[in-house]
DNA sequence: GATACCGGTTTGGTATCCCAAAATGGTATC
DNA sequence: GATACCATTTTGGGATACCAAACCGGTATC
């Protein structure tokens, strides 16, 4: 029997057709990013299918693009959601610092104000009245489209998959009204830099700001390691 | 009928058991990257079953992962084996330079003398009478043997993706003894001065070298488009 | 109580079948 | 000769059936 019963309809979204592999692996991202499924938690092809009605072929396909994100992985013959990795995170951090200077400095080579504009109506979107998880998604966008600008599709998707790899660690990161204002400050002084062109400025308070963005999310994260463990959550230490 | 002919003889490699997809995954990328199946020729799921004696489970699993290394790409609905593209090469070089020098100051800060000369004994393999095709498989291995001395998974990946992306590009290059010289010499030169730690010079050279590399790769290809074309591989422009 | 063993169950890997959409090729029309 | 049109074939997307290996629970043995 081909009949699909609620997927089919989740799929045209705006009229727009989706296929059931697009579905899952949407779906099944969200869901682990939204940490509704915890890190380090076994996944099954039968349960997949099940949860989101489409069948092992697509879900496979779906599973196999999670893996090169990241994701899912491999444990033996089955599949688990990747635990939080401290040390990986730290790495993260070294590759997402190469990648987004060097794509700061090309932007600032050929700034362009409006462009820049965009950015920081984005910032400026986040007040006292915006969901935390807003706030969470606004920040990753930052980098995220700053180095679209690059206008270099590599460097772009470097980022783009360092802050998806980031992303679920940065959720559980306890963080105080305090650290998000320093953070966004620290966000308009590196537009503020590349509006003017100056890249070594620019590239300098960028190299400062992930650094200090890693030192307070492996802290916090260490320190919660009892707590995220309570909630199930497999960690890895550094 | 569950009968598998010749791939699974060929999957039992050293009694190392493979999986079809695996299998399907490694023939498919070795036919593409060695040229046996031209940049921008179509492919079709069933040619590939019939190829390599696998049903289209394990063929579709391979060329999502084969997609995600940017070997091949989807054309409307079917599959297409990447084309050469100048502009892209052009963009991995500024990518390649960004991870590559990151990972070589990551190497530099704590230098090991033995496994720089395990890479250096890689280059000293090399003499005139080594195969064009080896010359072309060390050369890239040198870049990310060299890599992965920085301890860093993502950076190293990072490179090992990029030298995939250019290695076709490469071969098709129209390279002189000379040049091949140079690159050793600049090779050598890098080695050295990540030897001593001065991750500056160091730095300094691999930039000259990518860029230098960049350079003859772009104008080869550009210059060769109509030879290129005539041997039905399809060449998009910078 | 711990452990080794065994049979049933679950699960990923694979082959195969069906379908709708897209490509193809031949034909009639202008 | 070019073009629009229709029948046929091909192809990718998806669903399902089957298998071998891994997993699990219970039992017997020490």
């Amino acid at each position: 029997m081909n009949f699909k019963p609620a997927a089919v309809n989740a799929a045209s979204e705006k009229g727009f057709a989706m296929s059931q592999m697009q579905n899952v692996e949407r779906q099944l991202r969200e869901m682990i990013l939204g940490l509704e499924i915890g890190p380090g938690e076994k996944l099954t092809e039968r349960w997949i299918e099940g949860r989101f009605g489409a069948s092992r072929t697509p879900v496979r396909a779906a599973l196999l693009r999670l893996e090169t994100e990241g994701l899912v992985g491999r444990d033996g013959r089955g599949w688990t959601v990747s635990p939080i990795n401290l040390a990986e995170l730290e790495q993260i951090a070294v590759y997402r610092e190469a990648v987004e200077v060097a794509a700061l400095r090309l932007t600032c080579m050929h700034a362009d104000g409006n462009a820049i504009d965009v950015i920081e109506a984005m910032l400026d979107s986040c007040d006292e009245n915006t969901a935390r998880e807003e706030w969470h998604r606004v920040g990753m966008d930052f980098h995220i489209e700053l180095a679209r600008l690059s206008g270099n599709e590599f460097l772009f998707k470097a980022v783009r998959d360092a802050m998806t790899r980031l992303s679920r660690a940065r959720w559980l990161e306890v963080r105080d009204e305090a650290a998000l204002g320093r953070a966004w400050a620290e966000h308009r002084a590196i537009l503020a830099a590349t509006r003017l062109g100056d890249a070594d400025e620019a590239a300098r308070r960028l190299s400062t700001h992930i650094v200090g963005s890693r030192d307070r999310l492996v802290t916090s994260l260490a320190n919660d390691r009892r707590g995220l463990r309570a909630r199930g959550f497999a960690v890895v230490a550094a």
